[in-house]
RNA sequence: GUGGGUAUGGCGCAGUUGGCUAGCGCGCCAGAUUGUGGCUCUGGAGGCCGAGGGUUCGAGUCCCUCUAUCCACC
């Protein structure tokens, strides 16, 4: 059940409550696509840091370790040691992102396995169960996204299978939640609208699943090659078509800035690799924008990632150590760098709930894209 | 001391019977990365080819001397 609390103009403060806590929205979740976040991070550091919710892959997880493993181990959130709530995506992603190595058909996806080259197929059915047996906190549709240079006359016959997957993943949905093995029978369902950047195709689809009363509603398929501006139009004409009384999550999106925009325009959800897998990459945020701790500069820099942040490692730790850590290739120097982007993701959006709240939500956004653009 | 090998950007090497604007890997310096294959990709800086002399229209490539270094033998 999903609740907005209050209200800034057409961003939201909103509240979901699920079978592992309440989510407090606007919210970032973590992404640990194989049931971990790259970068040595624990389920301990995951409470430092002030995670919410924690988010999964279905295509990942059922090549490795198995979804039939990870459910005779009691699930997810028990395998993992992590009672708050975690979202699984579909596998859907990986139709586009792993083109090349698939063949997409009305029953569903042959893929084959990026581990080990075996021949996986995957259709709305099989991502429910596979996700069922995960057991995570909320399931996303099955769905395709496919590249953002589409043209019309591919996006349109594609979007109208995802909606026809959508209905199997819904039907399938209640069957797995009531059967009696299943382990978690509350689990909630996201549907996921696509249309690429043509605005008719997005609404059109955004009106048809919003009749199919899921628990949440995604906007998917952006942030995949489009400009900002591109984005930031389809967001802003896809929005008012989804109900206003369920979560709006922006898949895969995205910088802060991206986020403070989606905000802006009511989106609810957001997850993005950028602060794991830019963190691996030594590259740090900060409210000064984007800093590469590779870079020369650094080298004999005592001064913290950023002064006055509580995260793990600016609390002791310098540029300069860590930037040697990233040179020498120590996982230490990426888990610092994870440890402190996802933090800034986790605390900014915290900023952005009391900011709603207290109804300064444009003040604070426009403060804060004025740091990020100027010089550290 | 004798015989043989090797000397090319920070390191490791390619450079065909002499025609190069001297390449490559790593490293270095930067930049990309948006529902993650601890990747990958894209740029950039840096060498009078050990030193000196010779042959030739032309030498990193051939000849001579020297220096350094490695191996074997004494």
């Amino acid at each position: 059940m999903y609740k907005v609390i209050t209200t800034d103009g057409n961003a939201k403060r909103g509240e979901l409550v699920t079978p592992h806590g309440n989510i407090q929205t606007p919210v970032f979740m973590n992404v640990g696509t194989v049931a971990a976040i790259k970068g040595a991070v624990s389920t301990e550091d995951l409470q430092t840091i002030g995670t919410q919710v924690q988010l999964s892959n279905t295509y990942h997880l059922h090549v490795r370790p198995g979804d039939k493993i990870v459910k005779q181990m009691g699930g997810l959130h028990k395998f993992m040691v992590w009672d708050k709530p975690i979202l699984t995506d579909s596998g859907g992603f990986q139709v586009f992102s792993l083109a090349g190595l698939r063949k997409i058909k009305e029953e569903g996806v042959y893929f084959s396995s990026h581990v080990d080259g075996r021949k996986i197929f995957m259709g709305p059915e099989e991502s429910m169960q596979i996700q069922s047996n995960l057991a995570s906190t909320i399931a996303m549709a099955f769905d395709e996204c496919p590249p953002s240079k589409a043209e019309k006359s591919y996006i349109q016959p594609s979007v109208d299978r995802t909606t026809r997957w959508l209905e199997r993943c819904k039907n399938e949905m209640n069957r797995l939640n009531s059967m009696e093995d299943t382990i978690n029978k509350k689990q909630m369902l996201f549907g996921i609208n696509q249309g690429g950047i043509f605005e008719d195709i997005r609404i059109e689809h955004a009106k048809r699943i919003s009749e199919m009363d899921l628990d949440g509603y995604a906007i998917g398929g952006l942030a995949v090659g489009e400009s900002h501006d591109e984005m930031y139009r389809i967001i802003e004409a896809t929005v008012p078509y989804l109900p206003q009384n369920k979560p709006t999550y922006l898949m895969g999106v995205g910088t802060p800035a991206n986020i403070l925009e989606a905000v802006e325009r009511g989106v609810d959800f957001f997850d993005c690799v950028y602060p794991s897998r830019n963190g691996r990459h030594g590259h740090v945020y900060t409210n000064h924008g984007k800093l590469n701790l590779f870079n020369a500069k650094y080298e004999t820099d005592s001064e913290p990632i950023e002064s006055g942040c509580k995260c793990p490692a600016c609390s002791k730790y310098s540029r300069a150590y860590i930037r040697h850590l990233l040179k020498a290739k120590e996982m230490l120097g990426m888990r610092f760098c994870v440890l402190h982007n996802l933090y800034f993701y986790n605390n900014m959006m915290d900023e952005i709930r009391t900011a709603i709240s207290e109804h300064r939500f444009a003040e604070y956004k426009k403060a804060k894209l004025d740091g990020f653009n100027s010089e550290a």
